[in-house]
RNA sequence: GGUGAGGUGGCCGAGAGGCUGAAGGCGCUCCCCUGCUAAGGGAGUAUAGGGUUUGUAGCUCUAUCGAGGGUUCGAAUCCCUCCCUCACCGCCA
């Protein structure tokens, strides 16, 4: 959520930069109106409530001093029904208000390059060299397909449904070696506190991190066995609870920087997404994922960016995948985010790269939404935090990308040497 | 799932329809006193929003005692629903 103030004093500036970066139209004229109705309404509001208070606690004293106090209930008697009215008055237009903005994207960063769509982004920089292989590279799919049946999208449509697999084997455990490695390397060499996490949660967690109220139907959501119970949903990334820890607290200045580290099952409906990558491991409803969360004074947050971006890089490097870096556009950017770099793993079998991680600031776009603050030394007032978040990295799409960069002429596979150690030391996965 | 007890400021803890944004204590900040250490005295110490304003200063108003509704001229206090915590019992990975 954007800065209130920014509505109000500076609603026409505000919508240019929206409708020029994010090719989003703020109704001005209405934005104008509720705001001019809801400041009349509030003070209505306020001095009615005002004199009720004051006129109670003339009653009050009246009584306590034996006085008949007849004639000032009876003067007080139309107050209440004129507050009524005005509280539900006020308590519409800030329900509009809110609903229109609390669904206005973030501002991108001036350093964000304008643009429409992926096709504006900014290659940064290219680390490592596409494996040149002398046979035709197989996809993912078919590698681990030769792999004792590692990868069954039958079996997980039966189970679940569409875009949901089993793995086996193998295959099984180089996905759990590669989430072990990732969550080793954040928590022992890049100083995270690892996090274990609800995997539902609830609205108010959600609308904390912006999933609500925009995008719900992204979401699974969990009706309880009883009609009573609250509704949750499972999360979409661990972005959701780790950046929600801080939601409604105020940290100390000397708690900070604070970054978390989570591996957590993720959970998309990939609604509107009818269609694409409907094969292999790429886009599924379920998948893994290790996530990054930094909370972090303001005028750190920038170069937090980049330190957290370089630790989703070294995922990749040890991994010795090709992948290059991207700053992604304003008009490609997600609802929340000031900046994001995306890295993309180089595939193979589809000759390009596809996105692997992605790292966004999002400035105090969520922490004025969650209200999570921090206090500086000797200062009075808390200021809002900056989060960021990023995939550190993807886990599924890891695996789609070491069988394919891996793979060997004869089918087999071989097994990168940082997961060495969590397969038990063997080198290669062979085929049947 | 059952029964019982609770949820009050940074923390502990009173209050049980009006003078309570909330006693008292602890902690913290500032000042004073004390030749060290310890102790003592005084003042201050929530958050959000609105109005006024060039102002994140000041002044002022409003809201907030787990959340949401209700009763009332007036609710931390009474009623209802929900959430959470603790204890014991049952069940369970």
């Amino acid at each position: 959520m954007l800065d209130a103030k920014l509505f109000r004093n500076e609603v026409a500036e505000t919508a240019a930069r929206l409708a020029e970066t994010r090719d989003f139209q703020l109704d001005v004229a209405q934005l104008e109106q509720l705001e001019q109705r809801r400041k009349e309404l509030q003070v209505r509001t306020e001095s009615l409530q005002a004199e009720r208070n004051s006129r109670s606690k003339a009653i009050g004293k009246a009584k306590a001093q034996g006085e008949d106090i007849q004639p000032l209930l009876a003067a007080v008697d139309d107050l209440g029904n004129q507050l009524e009215q005005a509280k539900v008055e006020l308590h519409e237009v800030q329900e509009e208000l809110h609903a229109i903005i609390s669904g206005v994207p973030n501002l991108p960063d001036a350093s964000v390059p304008l643009g429409k769509d992926e096709d504006d982004n900014q290659e940064i920089s290219r680390w490592g060299e596409p494996h040149q292989f002398d046979f035709t590279p197989a996809d993912h799919v078919d590698v681990a397909h030769k792999l004792a049946n590692g990868m069954d999208f039958e079996k997980g449509a039966k189970l679940a449904g569409a875009r949901f697999v089993v793995l086996q084997g193998a295959i099984a455990q180089l996905h759990r070696a590669l989430a072990q490695f990732m969550l080793n390397l954040h928590v022992n060499e890049h100083h995270y506190t690892e996090a274990y996490v609800p995997y539902l949660v609830n609205h108010d967690t959600l609308y904390g991190t912006g999933q609500l109220p925009k995008f719900g139907e992204d979401l699974f959501h969990v009706q309880g066995a009883t009609e009573k119970q609250v509704p949750l949903s499972l999360i979409p990334t661990a972005e959701v609870p780790l950046t929600n820890l801080w939601r409604d607290e105020i940290a100390d200045e000397a708690q900070l920087p604070l970054q978390y580290a989570a591996h957590t099952p993720c959970f998309r409906s990939e609604a509107g997404s009818h269609g694409r990558d409907t094969r292999g491991l790429i886009r599924q409803h379920q998948f893994d994922k290790v996530e990054l969360v930094w909370l972090v004074k303001p005028e750190q947050s920038m170069e937090t960016l980049e330190t957290l971006t370089q630790h989703a890089e070294r995922v990749l490097q040890l991994l010795e995948l090709p992948y290059r870096k991207v700053l992604l556009c304003t008009g490609d950017m997600g609802f929340g985010a000031c900046k994001t770099y995306d890295l993309e793993v180089w595939l193979p079998s589809q000759d390009t790269y596809r996105e692997i991680s992605s790292c966004s600031n999002m400035w105090d776009f969520q922490a004025r939404r969650m209200q999570a603050r921090f206090r500086r030394k000797g200062e009075k007032k808390p200021e809002l935090l900056h989060t960021l978040n990023g995939s550190g990295v993807a886990v599924g799409r890891a695996l789609v990308a070491v069988l394919e960069n891996y793979q060997q002429a004869d089918g087999s596979l071989k097994i990168p040497t940082v997961l060495q150690p969590y397969m038990g030391g063997k080198t290669e996965i062979k085929c049947i």
